[in-house]
DNA sequence: CCTGTTTATGTTATCGTTAACATGACCTGT
DNA sequence: ACAGGTCATGTTAACGATAACATAAACAGG
């Protein structure tokens, strides 16, 4: 019978090793001061008894987790991807390991897993958006960590804010497509509150037409986040049927757009020919569709990784003041449109 | 000026709340035994303190971090964020919060991964695919918490397994074609070692056409993955010029194929009138696209609830012996072929 | 009314690491 | 040869929670 032997400790590895466990704990720090000889037999040590290190007593008493908490909607969604990937590899250097949740659109889920995570005392925060819920706020206010806020530019910011607006990014495009001459231009989604950033895009959609004293009503529901390519496919399905005489369409993603351009196709509606599409946020699918689809690259993963540099300046020290970081989205005109 | 006053712990809440700090370990956790109204004034203390629970304490002292570490190769993925989707939904209601790295198709990477991962006391591990390297291998035998091997069905199994064999849904696909009476298929994708679900996926094509007596050799290299929409329509590209007669091809991905597509629809060669293709994954553009896109459903949504409940089972006891779930792709025949 | 059980709470020791301080050995320059 | 410094290592006492055990009060059944 094999003995139900505990997991060993450093105290095990310090006995076989034959010095203190303080020693075995500066062997497992590479910077620390540790003769050469002591370090290798240690890790001999360790690995004769398959020691492994526990990063939990260990942040227990250092006060340091090395954790970076993360909330964005959804992870089925390339673009708040495109975000995580630039924050875990700018993070990755320094040992900081991700610690993410999905809100699935809902403030309240946002609030529960922001607790949550407070709990396991992370060394910074980054949630995506502006609004929240008040508790979520009190709670990333009194945290004591930094905290930073994406994907948008927040009225009256938490602390950081790495984002642009979506707002304005539309007015670009309206004002694109107005300079070209179009008048009869809709908007595809952003008809729930849920869905934060799509409402900013049509509230900007609708600023827009407004300034240019154009008419603003040509709007249609796309439904709950997530908005996917078929609900772009139906809401446009929508839109032929009752504003017919449309003659530009900007959806509230990628997706949305590239639903509604096949709804298009399977319908005979010549794009750009008779109907414009634009999309949002210049997904793969945007560039390589047919038409490619004309659309606004907010540039996540560059967001991403601007956010992790920011993280490691605060928690350095080098960057004191909330920063307040903007991205400026890129208008992208192809084929659909424009 | 304002005190630098430290955060405020369980003793803090106590003496406030006038009762033993162990009393408002039990009022933090639902099931324990405190009466009302001990809990309603440990709960009214800890607010006006701003107390903030800490689970990294908690963890080292009960043992329990309530973490389940997750290897995907990428996040960029429909299909592994599905898997994902299934799993943080599978263990959110028993708290269990997920542990997420991706390797980028590198098993150097996971292992470094998986080594981080066990510093952290996880209380499962779930791995995407089969094959690792020898060291991330002997970590894993010897973490002493249940592993679960995903997206594959692997020979010699670690020890519990949640998948489906790539080969033989590729099988399953080419006896397909060839029922329809075609023989000249080619096969894009899958030609690096990195992407080992794809590497099977195209060993597949080949023991099948093989097994059909046809011509196994119109193998269109796509390059180090993540393979996407732009490799698959470069491979259609050289398909199209090497080997024009082909009939059918099938993809390592969806997303491949689309981009497959797209390059017929720009070089004006008829899907399916003149070639079909499939792809594999289901991802919501197969779906939709025009044509639609016959492919493979590998239901991952549902492999990461099978994995979640599986993980469940096994931390109440309920499951033993290492668990081996088959799940059973499914050959969806769409408008691009079949 | 007494014993046995349940309920609400307290006491003590500990989870495994490391910050902070201490120490002895070995330099180093004058 | 010695004060001052560096280097490698050790000692002690936490970090903040809770498992395990203990106890007092309330309750229940005969």
């Amino acid at each position: 019978m094999n003995t139900p032997r505990k997991t060993p400790t450093m105290a095990d590895v310090a006995r076989l090793a034959g010095v203190s466990p303080m020693t075995v704990s500066r062997a497992f720090k590479t910077d620390s001061s540790v003769s050469e000889a002591t370090r290798d037999a240690i890790l001999k040590a360790a690995d004769d008894l398959g020691y492994v290190f526990d990063s939990t007593a260990s942040s227990l008493r250092s006060q340091r987790t090395d954790f970076v908490a993360v909330t964005i909607p959804s992870i089925n969604n390339a673009n708040f991807a495109d975000t995580l990937r630039g924050l875990a590899e700018g993070l990755k250097p320094r040992g900081l390991q991700i610690l993410l949740g999905y809100t699935d659109y809902d403030m309240a889920e946002e609030e529960r897993l922001i607790e949550q995570f407070l709990r396991r005392r992370p060394e910074a925060i980054v949630v995506t958006g502006g609004r929240h819920t008040p508790r979520a706020r009190r709670m990333l206010e009194n945290a004591g960590i930094p905290v930073i806020e994406t994907w948008d530019l927040p009225e009256d910011p938490i602390g950081h804010v790495v984002g642009f607006s979506n707002a304005e990014a539309v007015r670009g495009m309206v004002d694109h497509f107005v300079a070209r001459g179009l008048t009869r231009i809709a908007f595809i989604g952003g008809d729930t509150s849920r869905d934060t950033r799509g409402a900013d895009r049509r509230r900007g959609f609708i600023a827009a037409m407004q300034a240019k004293g154009l008419d603003a009503t040509r709007l249609i529901a796309a439904g709950a986040p997530p908005i996917s390519m078929r609900e772009g496919a139906l809401a446009m399905g929508r839109l032929l049927q009752t504003l017919p005489d449309t003659e530009a369409v900007i959806c509230v993603s990628d997706l949305s757009a590239f639903g509604a351009l096949t709804e298009c196709q399977r319908r005979g509606v010549d794009v750009p020919g008779r109907l414009w599409i634009a999309g949002f946020g210049d997904y793969e699918i945007a560039g390589i569709s047919v038409p490619a689809l004309t659309t606004i690259n907010p540039f996540p993963r560059d967001m991403g990784a601007r956010t992790a540099a920011l993280i490691l300046d605060v928690l350095d020290g080098r960057q004191l003041a909330p920063a307040h970081i903007a991205i400026a989205p890129e208008l992208l005109i192809r084929q659909s449109g424009g």
